[in-house]
DNA sequence: GCCAACGTTGGC
DNA sequence: GCCAACGTTGGC
């Protein structure tokens, strides 16, 4: 059992949006960043917990609790030219992208990023450390038991 | 809109 | 393999 944060923009996808879909469950297509896309291949496994994260917002933070509801698969946006995340060099006999499914467990307080800052036991998280920009990110069990603690 | 930080691309 | 140029992310 491992643990993930993942962003997502609420303007695209808000966990209010994921929870209202059909087994709150919604494919995370769209990653193209070669680490986010080896956490989600090599990392994941079917119920690890996530922190579903509102990025680039008037409120940035954590908004919902979710888990990874399948390993990974090739991600068919890769392939159609009509995407915003078409990918002409990737083949389809050999996919460069892949993603998860992710459901959406409850939606909680929003945990404003700038109290992630403020508490001593997260500053080793990665989502905090200077530069860090992945969409996905790797959570320790004690940052996630710390963040439950403070989402109660 | 600004800008720091990082990733990717491509010429050499 | 180097590295300059460019594109993207995302908080502010």
């Amino acid at each position: 059992m491992a643990y993930w944060l993942m962003k997502s923009e609420p303007d695209e996808m808000s966990i209010d949006d994921v929870l209202a879909r059909p087994q709150s469950t919604v494919p995370w297509f769209g990653v193209r960043n070669y680490q986010a896309r080896n956490f989600m291949r090599d990392g994941m496994q079917v119920g690890d917990g996530v922190l579903f994260y509102h990025s680039s917002c008037p409120q940035p933070g954590i908004a919902g609790i979710a888990e990874v509801a399948s390993s990974a698969y090739p991600d068919h946006t890769q392939f159609d030219p009509r995407s915003h995340y078409y990918d002409p060099k990737s083949k389809p006999e050999e996919p460069r992208w892949q993603m998860v499914d992710v459901k959406a467990v409850r939606k909680t307080r929003l945990l404003p990023l700038s109290e992630l800052r403020a508490n001593p036991a997260l500053e080793d998280m990665v989502l905090l450390q200077k530069g860090s920009r992945l969409s996905i990110t790797p959570v320790t069990p004690a940052q996630w038991k710390t963040i439950q603690a403070l989402l109660k």
